[in-house]
DNA sequence: TGGGGTTAT
DNA sequence: ATAACCC
């Protein structure tokens, strides 16, 4: 069972599973879920904050609090006006460079891999760890060892949180609970929702969830994005855009895969709440590819032009606009190495250095090939 | 509502 | 390219 919370319970009708030992099908799945992410990197960067009331504040939202921040009132996803009415003496650090969670998350990940291979992530601050492997050895072991009465059991939770739009047309179907929806017609609702969709939820309002743990692995995609209240002049974005690309770059650098396409993203301006976004995306141009792991000089000023192209695509920068977000996602990445075993292109890629931006470019001997020797 | 991510269509 | 979902 994955995605089983027991602390959730709740108002929601929980379903509790027996799981029978040695039962072919059942599987131990380990829901890993840190509560305040950011806010305990944060302690951990200066230990100071750690007696303090702490938020972590991203524009003008206080995205997550620590405990002492909680027991004075302090909720997730706060503004920061209402957080400091409610809590004066809270901490505020600034969250919007995600550089340092990201690393800790993964840092975290790894950890959890040394257990299994088969680790799932879910965001920056979730991991499902399937130990099915793991256990199934260790009662072999237990039980060669010592045939007594080995009886191991456990129970599941069912939990429930359906998506906001997938809600609404609940709702409108007189769907409001997880019981509403275990004692509803499939066939109405795989009518209104979609075979596939009607499906699964329905599985899931029982607390059937055999989905399996898809291990995640190096990430599909990167990407950084900025808010604010306007952006509405070319030069403007032009220059937003350029610090996005500048961070991604360093990002990719450090990844050693090269992404072959390349995708702008804006949100624009409207007074309504439809909160809706807009992107255009194309290859990366082979020549700016290639000379991607040598450092970020010489694919800077060209993949800026690629960009400012999508944008031009999109917004019409003869008339008005008003723009309050701004993203630059690199995505289909590749391994890179399409070069053949046993030539020496194989084993050296290009490294940023001193001697890379006079024109003569350098090489380093890729850690993962010295077992090759 | 931030600044990310994924998969399905 | 977008929509919907997750955190």
């Amino acid at each position: 069972m994955k995605r089983a919370e027991a602390g959730e319970a709740g108002s929601w009708p929980v379903h509790d599973q027996v799981v029978p030992a040695g039962s072919s099908s059942s599987r131990v799945i380990v829901h890993v879920d840190l509560d305040c992410f950011y806010a305990q990197v944060e302690m951990i960067s200066n230990p100071e904050l750690k007696s303090k009331p702490l938020g972590v504040q991203q524009k003008y939202l206080v995205v997550t609090c620590n405990y002492e921040a909680r027991k004075l009132g302090v909720k997730k996803l706060m503004n920061v006006r209402d957080a400091k009415e409610k809590c004066p003496q809270l901490v505020l650090v600034n969250g919007e460079d995600l550089t340092r969670y990201r690393e800790m998350s993964y840092k975290v990940t790894e950890l959890l891999e040394e257990f299994s291979p088969v680790v799932e992530r879910l965001g920056f601050d979730e991991n499902f760890v399937d130990l099915t492997e793991m256990v199934e050895k260790r009662l072999e072991q237990l039980q060669s060892d010592e045939p007594s009465a080995l009886t191991v059991s456990g129970h599941v939770y069912g939990n429930q949180r359906i998506g906001y739009k997938t809600t609404k047309r609940l709702e409108a179907l007189g769907i409001s609970s997880v019981r509403d929806l275990q004692t509803f017609s499939s066939k109405i609702l795989e009518k209104e929702l979609g075979i596939s969709v009607a499906q699964r939820i329905q599985k899931l309002s029982f607390g059937e969830d055999n989905s399996p743990v898809t291990p995640s692995g190096p990430p599909q995609s990167f990407s950084e994005e900025d808010s604010f209240k306007k952006c509405s002049s070319e030069v403007e974005a032009k220059n937003k855009i350029e610090e996005l690309l500048a961070s991604l770059l360093n990002r990719v650098c450090q990844d050693g895969r090269k992404p072959h396409t390349i995708r702008l993203i804006i949100r624009r301006y409207s007074s309504e709440k439809h909160y809706s976004r807009e992107s255009r995306q194309c290859p990366i141009p082979s020549h700016i590819i290639q000379k991607l792991g040598i450092g970020n000089y010489d694919v800077m000023t060209p993949m800026v032009d690629v960009l400012m192209k999508l944008f031009r695509n999109m917004v019409n920068v003869k008339m008005p606009f008003h723009l309050t977000l701004l993203s630059v996602c690199f995505c289909n990445l590749k391994a890179l190495n399409t070069a053949k075993k046993g030539t020496i292109d194989y084993y050296l890629t290009p490294s940023l250095s001193t001697t890379s931006r006079s024109g003569k470019h350098s090489f380093k001997m890729k850690d993962t090939h010295m077992e090759d020797f």
